[in-house]
DNA sequence: CCTAGTGGTGTATATAATACACTACTAGAT
DNA sequence: ATCTAGTAGTGTATTATATACACCACTAGG
């Protein structure tokens, strides 16, 4: 059988792109250079090719921008309203990355802080309130915090981080002891240099 | 703009629907009437309309194939590798429904119970795979589970509902205290009659 | 009147989450 | 040399939550 009979939508994949910076958990927004929604803030996004898994679609879109290739990626929702594009049916594949804070971003857009979001194009406003509100609940949970730090890590940084995407300040103590009794990460037995304090630990994830 | 020069992929949604009966958790499949997988064991499926939402596909695909508009539908993941289905470049959004107890289902296709699932066809074992992960998962942190009930019912009955989705015996005492202390249920001052057993309280959900 | 089957109840223990304050070390400025 | 700013590192008491566990009562049906 093939009994296609109605027009096939366009399928695209968007991209929530988030990494902390200045202390603060931002994403990633391009300014769209053309209709619709010309000149708008929106999510980076782009068809989905012919033979194309859908997570090398979201890759190629992250790298097209920079060279991003380490990113985590998952896949966040899929968003399909009707209208939800002018130009027509057009199925949004949503997924999330996460870029670690050494990692330089190159490409056009500017990072925004999520507590000062623009209006954006799209039903993107949608996407992203998703992203964020799955992204802060599975931080408790999952290993996808450690997607922001680099290999190497002071506590003193992963509590910044997760201050920065939680959004709220945590108990020092308290996140030592939780972070360390998860069992996700060791000590490399070295300790950081520089900075006007006390050398710190590094410590990297043991998997 | 328009710029969309790559062959469209057909889009479809499948359903993984739930519902406990004889004391199991069971998936809803149909033997697929033609190729590809002629005869094997599927979810249902089918493609989404033109300018139909997401959600109402799903609801149509349900209710296709019986009068089931009441089940809770929640979206799960996106399948989409590209030699997923033999016909070409079909995307697939899943979803989950959930039957309550009573609703009876008088449709095509058979119930399996989760832990005795047949073969099947497309990458249909691992849409079902994730949508039981998910399931269970949300069970004791969402209100998932009242959606196996009718709108009234007796804690025992709720308690051998979560026990076929865990697919675990839970501790009478403890299930009852922790589900009370969620808030979400209140008794309705009447009793069950009939059975072999005394009466029991009828709760319902309080939201 | 006996049996099978479920309704309903409480306490003790272990584990996890929270609240909270001080000293020590380093870099850089004066 | 000394001072200052900034972070590293540490422990305990309290509260809340999760777990383990056993008995009597009531109803329907044989």
């Amino acid at each position: 059988m093939v009994s296609y009979d109605f027009p096939r939508p366009a399928v695209t994949v968007d991209l929530a792109t988030f990494q902390v910076s200045r202390g603060k958990l931002r994403i990633l927004l391009i300014q769209r250079p053309e209709s619709p929604f010309a000149g708008e803030w929106t999510l980076p996004g782009g068809f989905v090719h012919e033979r194309e898994a859908l997570q090398t679609t979201a890759r190629r879109i992250l790298s097209a921008k920079a060279s991003l290739s380490e990113a985590h990626l998952e896949q966040l929702a899929t968003f399909g309203a009707p209208e939800r594009d002018p130009r027509g049916r057009v199925i949004s594949i949503a997924y999330f990355a996460i870029l670690d804070v050494d990692c330089a971003y190159e490409g056009p857009g500017d990072w925004f802080a999520v507590d000062a979001l623009p209006e954006t194009g799209f039903d993107h406003s949608e996407i992203i309130a998703t992203a964020i509100e799955r992204l802060r609940g599975k931080l408790s949970y999952t290993d996808i915090g450690f997607a922001f730090m680099p290999a190497e890590f002071t506590l003193g940084a992963l509590q910044k981080t997760w201050e920065a995407v939680l959004g709220t300040p945590l108990d020092k103590r308290n996140f030592r002891k939780s972070i360390l009794s998860r069992g996700d990460i060791e000590s490399t037995g070295r300790k950081s240099t520089g900075g006007a304090h006390p050398p710190a630990m590094i410590y990297h994830r043991s998997s």
